[in-house]
DNA sequence: GCATACGATGCACACGTTAACAAGAACTGA
DNA sequence: TCAGTTCTTGTTAACGTGTGCATCGTATGC
């Protein structure tokens, strides 16, 4: 391997002054620099990273976390983050993926020499014990999708409240009464969330929600399916089901239909992400679209930031969620 | 930060005992050795990796490498990539993905010194110049879905062709003959595979595949849903559609029945890849099931077979797909 | 009791880079 | 011409590890 003092040993200089060449100093005159460049272009150099990163204390990597990757996080919210998130971080650093429950609490190699700073894509409180001891390592961190506080860092967030409130005025404007809600993942935040816009909203125009018209579930295509069954066997059946997730409302979809019910006919089906494939299921969902892809690139730019500044940056970004009506409400059936 | 010099103070030994006994070096008794891990989980030491890196030229850092991640990488295929290539990566290295065509055919950052290993997960032939990069490079590489040749790596194969020359014979076993096929991505060695498989189906039971029956799609539903459009314009109208990819299915079948068609009463749709949501259209979805998950964990296995015995290891490891049968293939309509 | 082997430990250097400081050369102003 | 300044370059020591070789003490074998 070419190191530095090989180029310096061919352009006839000391280490030192490739060293400066190369990373621009100002105290080389341009035709040195430019005689450096060439020599080391010609052998095709290529700094050796590690050594930068021990004399420098800096290790060019960045991290992205997510709670859990097989049990609750859905394809296409963990492929529009890291997308997101690496459209910054691009060749300016290395992107390192992992997901937190695989470590089992045993935070050991995550280390301030490892990481110059973390994202953590945060769906339960789970996450608190990592990311107070990526806090307390003086880490930089962005955090998204969860309240990071009393912490000051940087922290992404959707309103996630606001938009299931819209959606469920939504059903409440087509008539309907008797709406259920299909949660999400008990102990995620974006569960409690999504179900306070949907009792706030129900509270609001004075509806009532009975306890079986609340049934948890897992944010997949099955557990919607299953939660669905039990909400079909209701009486009186709902004429409308909020789904905390799209891919929860397809499996309700599912449920609904093998019973022998039309959607929306029969009952109505909203539903809370707008993935990939939501405008292609028949009827098109209706649901709520949270800009994901925007948050994994807002958390990277305000690291990014914090990095650059050499210092934790406070902020708090929020990103508003968007109703996208489509074919799975329609108007209350008459009794 | 704490180092191994203070942990030698702390014990009242050089820090070369200290680096030793963390290391379980046979040179040190077992009793030594207790007692200075004990001093360094007193102080909670964590090791320098920056160091190590430099000194033992390991960076215990390990690439996955995509093709594109925002132009045709399905969300489900990255996740479950991600997924199974992790869950043997877990703590031994750190995990970088990133995508080829976010270089731009600069590959300069990627070096021997920050990769201990490289998986591609090679879709485009456009991949080429990059694995050969890689493999240049000398850097331990294994590739996944893209025969490597003539390059010795270690190679994850799945069997598409097979595949979809089963789920085409299924077609005509259900009496289709007028079959079109709706394929993947352009220039994607995956899209070439099905098709061939297609072709040697249709091949065997000497039908005919005329040019407006093939028609180029993207894998990504939008793309499903103007080629299945094209597709519908055909005279006459083929009664089965084999799709390259479950999302160009989706698309398709959406399109189907806002033409009025019934699926798979008036046609019939056969899909390829089982993602998330296939099982759960309406109707499900037949399809061809490929193992990405082990995909990625086979991949990661084989590469770090390699990093363990210090050499490029030849291995081509070929995964089964299967036909996975729901209701989206009914019985070719009587004309 | 002596030579030999071996077990435990330390010294000193290496890995490739950056940077504080020193030092020589060239230029400035009188 | 000379002192002071600025520009250019080199010397040297870090950064935190791992390791070849040397050293010292103790056990072993006769």
């Amino acid at each position: 391997m070419v190191t530095i003092k090989d180029i310096a040993k061919l352009a006839g200089v000391s280490h030192t002054t490739v060293s400066r060449a190369l990373n621009d100093s100002p105290l080389i005159p341009e035709g040195t620099k430019q005689r450096i460049r060439e020599i080391a272009a010609s052998v095709n150099y290529t700094p050796n990273f590690n050594a930068k990163s021990l004399v420098l204390a800096r290790s060019f990597h960045v991290g992205l976390f997510f709670s859990t990757l097989d049990k609750g996080t859905t394809s296409g919210f963990f492929h529009e983050t890291v997308t997101g998130a690496l459209s910054v971080i691009k060749d300016r650093y290395h992107l390192i993926v992992n997901a937190i429950d695989s470590y089992g609490g045993a935070y050991g190699s995550v280390t301030p020499q490892s990481f110059d700073g973390i994202i953590v894509m945060s769906q339960s409180h789970a996450d608190e014990s990592f990311i107070r001891y990526v806090w307390e390592k003086r880490i930089p961190l962005a955090v998204i999708n969860r309240r990071a506080e009393p912490l000051p860092v940087v922290n992404v967030l959707s309103d996630d409240e606001a938009g299931v409130f819209r959606a469920v005025e939504h059903l409440i404007g087509a008539g309907h009464r008797r709406i259920a809600i299909l949660e999400g993942k008990t102990g995620f935040q974006s569960s409690q969330n999504r179900k306070n816009g949907y009792l706030r909203a129900m509270a609001k125009h004075g509806l009532d929600v009975p306890q079986p018209y609340q049934v948890a579930g897992d944010f997949d295509l099955e557990s919607g399916y299953i939660g669905m069954q039990q909400l079909l066997a209701c009486d009186p059946l709902p004429t409308a089901v909020f789904c905390s997730g799209d891919e929860l409302a397809v499996g309700a979809m599912k449920a609904a239909r093998s019973r022998g019910l039309s959607v929306p006919g029969d009952i109505s089906i909203a539903g809370f992400d707008d993935n990939a494939f939501s405008a292609f299921v028949s009827p098109a969902l209706t649901t709520v679209k949270r800009p994901v892809v925007s948050m994994g690139r807002l958390a990277a730019e305000g690291l990014l930031r914090a990095l650059a500044e050499r210092r934790q940056t406070v902020e708090t970004i929020r990103v508003p969620t968007e109703l996208i009506v489509r074919e799975s409400v329609g108007p209350a059936p008459t009794p």
